[in-house]
DNA sequence: ACCTGAACACCGTTCAAGT
DNA sequence: ACCTGAACACCGTTCAAGT
């Protein structure tokens, strides 16, 4: 619904682009819980101006999020034609962390807008979780991934891993996913 | 250091243990970022008196953790006895998850408590850890869980189990734990 | 069509004044 | 020794007025 910015005058589309570049800076170093204002400011605009483009939080979040789905999409094109069906769930999963833990709070939000409809994240975590499901049932098939775990699963225990990662160190939260990752493994 | 509430005057002895059940209340019905003004006005005290008696929220639930904290304790202490150290770990896991998980929100301070020596939530942070780590070595010892698994991970996968289970339905997040402690176990 | 920023609301936290 | 609550700070959000 909010959609690309297409026609917009070119103050407005001006404005529309610092904002998404400032909120990507702010929420690279502070996390997602950042002040709207502090973005606003850095942006050059006023606080209703931010509101007038974005008017939650979230709706910032899912343009910064639009991107950066296409890319993980694309990933997991490729991975369905990689002749492991266990590595090529392994490295979109080690992608999917990735993702859900580059903003400080985002694997939270994520959670968060995957059973709430009404969020303007929930579209993307359901691309997100279609884009697993692909790699999930081929692994599954294959015999190497239990067949009880569900899309849903993948996505959780990819956002309950970048989670752990906002608190722990690198190689610490690579043990963690390794150990997860074993986990769905079939005996 | 807070320490139990050792010689207060009675009326401020009364208000310090209304406070911690209207806490306890207010904590279990709307999660750990409660406004404190509520619990407040449910303890019928001024806002200044509870900042007297808890000048932290984290204060605050560290004093409701400590006698969980001495359940918990006391369980692990019976489990070491247990006959399976596999199943040992297993339940004292499922105990801590089911700690973490009390309150919404309550996983997120845990985990950011245990990196932060300066929280009023660390010592009960390190108490659960070398808790777990007392049924860990045992289960390592007996060969059933990965020697590389650390008490430290430990902490992180209840915590992030609890959190998951803030947003999934009860028998996804059963699942998810199951996942997780077999990705601990040797293969 | 878009932008501005004052205005309002809500909450955390402190501290001077009371008992 | 303890309690009260006004005062201050900070931020989210709205909207009437401007361009």
């Amino acid at each position: 619904m909010p959609g690309e910015p297409r026609r917009m005058r070119a103050d407005a589309r001006r404005n529309y682009e610092r904002l998404l570049a400032e909120a990507n800076t702010a929420f690279l170093a502070q996390g997602t819980e950042v002040s709207l204002e502090q973005i606003a400011k850095n942006a050059g605009v006023a606080i209703g101006t931010l509101y007038s483009h974005f008017p939650t939080r979230q709706a910032l979040l899912e343009a910064l999020m639009r991107e950066r789905i296409k890319t993980i999409t694309a990933r997991t094109r490729e991975l369905r034609e990689h002749p492991s069906p266990g590595e090529a769930l392994d490295t979109w999963v080690r992608a999917a962390v990735a993702h859900a833990g580059s903003y400080r709070g985002l694997a939270t939000s994520l959670m968060s807008a995957f059973e709430d409809e009404s969020s303007a994240l929930h579209a993307a975590c359901r691309e997100l979780t279609t884009a697993g499901e692909l790699l999930l049932d081929r692994a599954q098939q294959a015999g190497v991934v239990r067949p009880d775990a569900t899309a849903s699963d993948l996505f959780a225990l990819v956002n309950a891993m970048a989670w752990a990662g906002e608190s722990v160190p690198a190689d610490q939260a690579e043990r963690l996913l390794a150990f997860s990752l074993d986990g769905l493994r079939t005996r």
